[in-house]
DNA sequence: AAACTATACGAACGGTCGTATTATTAGTTT
DNA sequence: AAACTAATAATACGACCGTTCGTATAGTTT
């Protein structure tokens, strides 16, 4: 009932920050409770009594990470005003949330995304619902700016477009275990995109 | 030595067939040679004894994905004379690819690339050669269409930029299975992305 | 102190994984 | 027809999978 940090949860937590980490770089079906629980030191069965199902545990993870997606990526942002300039914000904590490997293998749901986009079940509704979210704030973000005049664009198209620098830039950085030139080729492409569609006297950030 | 179809080749036509939409849709990692077999009504030691090991089935997997994927985007694009037709003709192809389910879960080499993105090993490093390939024959497209004149664009700027969006198109699709949203921004997004570079008396195909 | 609950444990289950060994079939060559 | 080769099958192995069960311990409540 209250807050405080009974024995079992302190396990549950260091279980699923354990979890989000392997997910990011070997999937949801790669989190194998055996390994899991062989490197947090404890037993498989008492692990595996916190979830119930392996299911269960995937879904907890995903909740888990979208705590910390949330955490590194929203939150900073909108500590700036609604407008050009929290999309510019959510722009570049994106890529540094990727940069920064807050998750080992980058964007945990860009990996868990590609992972069960052609299945079907709980773990790919759960993370259909965080996609729709996340697309649906991106979308917001450029809406307040259009609608405060300092942009001029669709934006359902634009969150689009910006996403897709994201991930690509994400992508390219995981594959080519580069120092970040993904990165300034995203930097770039949502620069020169914004600047082609803000309004007469706005200016970009930065 | 000469090209006839031998029994044994046929069967491996026919594993490498199916092992190609398997991994689009589970992964490499989720392709198992029991299940291969069975679906195939074949025995696992048979089938096995065609590869040797589960990594070269991997590796014959992509080359048999490659293949299919030269015949479906590369080849039709290169029926364009060089310039910006070809590399419309490469969006147009892509696309299509795409949208046609040439593999049942969507683009081959997006899913495996984000399997393998963060791991190492004789598979990460053929798609990581396929993804260099590709992103080489992009900017290539680019730079003549840059060379004749028509477009004014940093290669491989552009061709980043393509790129993501025939990748965020491709998950969009998959990930919502639906009709086909994500191939209208994405062709929306192309359309005015060559608009804005495209030189003074040129137009846009189609 | 007794009763109860939450948490963790070890052992085992049936199943599937990749792989190796051995046998059997089918096709070709002589 | 016999001999040889290439292709497929049968069987078995150890490792790991998710899961279940019975039990031991620690903490809390009465």
């Amino acid at each position: 009932m209250d807050g405080r940090l009974v024995r079992g949860d302190q396990t549950r937590r260091a279980v699923l920050r354990r979890s989000v980490d392997i997910a990011s770089v070997d999937g949801l079906e790669g989190l194998s409770i055996g390994r899991l629980a062989t490197e947090l030191g404890i037993s498989k069965s008492g692990l595996f009594a916190h979830f119930g199902s392996k299911e269960e545990l995937q879904l907890a993870t995903i909740r888990a990470a979208r705590r910390i997606y949330a955490d590194e990526v929203v939150t900073p942002a909108f500590e700036v005003e609604p407008g050009l300039g929290r999309v510019w914000a959510l722009s570049v904590h994106w890529l540094d949330y990727s940069h920064r490997r807050v998750f080992p293998g980058g964007c945990f749901f860009q990996k868990v995304s590609h992972e069960y986009a052609a299945r079907t079940g709980a773990v790919h509704d759960a993370i259909l619902t965080v996609h729709w979210e996340w697309m649906g704030l991106m979308e917001d973000a450029v809406r307040e700016a259009v609608d405060k005049g300092e942009l001029g664009a669709d934006p359902k198209q634009l969150a689009f477009e910006l996403n897709s620098y994201y991930e690509a830039a994400n992508l390219a950085s995981i594959l080519h275990d580069d120092g970040g030139t993904g990165y300034e080729l995203a930097r770039q492409a949502i620069r020169s995109r914004l600047e082609s569609t803000v309004t007469a006297g706005t200016t970009l950030p930065r």
